[in-house]
DNA sequence: AGGTTGACCTGGACGC
DNA sequence: TGCGTCCAGGTCAACC
């Protein structure tokens, strides 16, 4: 489900709500797939925490924690103690009261201090929870599509034979863009998918550069895009989609030249561009 | 190494 | 109503 917009917008909201709260104990299910670091760790990490701080990274919800001054500190646990939470397609962060009914495919809950709960719900189990202790803390896979400078942002596809589309998609290179926000940069562009990454003109890069920040700050503002049931952690829907030029509008005509919009597949991918604006 | 594909899951929409 | 197919915001491991 969550591409950087919509992850921006939960962890900003998760951070209202939780910031300063404590972990008293987790409950975790029995599924494995979302558990990335073993459960007892991230048990024994998050019990007793307290939430300095929840941020995002890339795709990533980071919550910062540290430990409880009212309780031992255990030894081996120092360093930057982080949770960090990856939502795969269809993950949710909820904030609940306990009497609140368990909903359906809940595979973590964290009960906090101040009587409500954190819930991870997420029903394709794509989306997966570990812990980091380190000195340096969690980085993320590659670099942030929202403050990379124009120099970098081009060193990043230079040679490459990929994609264009593919390596936006390549969270080792920009993390935080998905399917949505690719194809509709390369629309603001006026770049065809297809074209080879390492083959854009300086000024396609240039181009692609400013729109990939304006289509991400832009989703920010309107709070990213609920295609189906997105909401944030307090139920509430974005509403970027109705700012969609491309994306899931196949067949229907393009906002500015009224040429029917295509869908290729590539790198596995559904992927939406205009035929007559796209070059 | 970089590039491509299929596997991993559930559920909703649609056609018959 | 049901059953099959396709599609969906994302990674990964396994191949070439």
């Amino acid at each position: 489900m969550p591409e950087l917009p919509e992850v921006e917008t939960i962890a900003r909201g998760l951070d209202e709500r939780v910031r300063g709260d404590l972990i008293e104990s987790v409950w975790l299910g029995s599924h494995p797939e979302p558990l990335k670091s073993p459960a007892r760790e991230i048990s024994s990490v998050l019990s007793g925490s307290r939430i300095r701080k929840v941020r995002r990274v890339g795709k990533h919800i980071v919550f910062d924690l540290e430990g409880d001054d009212r309780r031992k500190r255990k030894p081996s646990l120092n360093g930057q103690r982080q949770w960090i939470v990856h939502l795969g397609m269809s993950g949710r962060m909820l904030v609940t009261v306990p009497n609140e009914p368990i909903a359906k495919h809940t595979h973590a809950v964290a009960s906090l201090a101040s009587g409500r709960e954190l819930r991870f719900v997420d029903p394709r189990r794509f989306g997966r929870l570990s812990v980091v202790v380190t000195e340096d803390g969690f980085s993320g896979p590659g670099t942030e599509p929202l403050t990379i400078m124009l120099e970098e942002f081009t060193k990043l596809f230079r040679g490459r034979k990929t994609p264009i589309k593919a390596a936006l998609l390549n969270q080792k290179l920009l993390h935080g863009v998905g399917n949505i926000y690719a194809d509709e940069s390369l629309f603001r562009a006026g770049i065809r998918p297809r074209r080879q990454a390492g083959r854009l003109t300086a000024l396609e890069l240039k181009r692609l550069h400013r729109s990939v920040r304006e289509v991400l700050q832009e989703a920010i503002k309107l709070g990213g895009s609920s295609v189906s049931d997105y909401v944030d952690s307090e139920g509430r829907k974005g509403f970027f989609q109705l700012q969609h030029r491309v994306y899931l509008r196949t067949g229907e005509p393009c906002l500015v030249c009224d040429t029917p919009i295509k869908r290729i597949v590539i790198g596995g991918r559904g992927t939406h561009y205009c035929p007559k604006c796209q070059r």
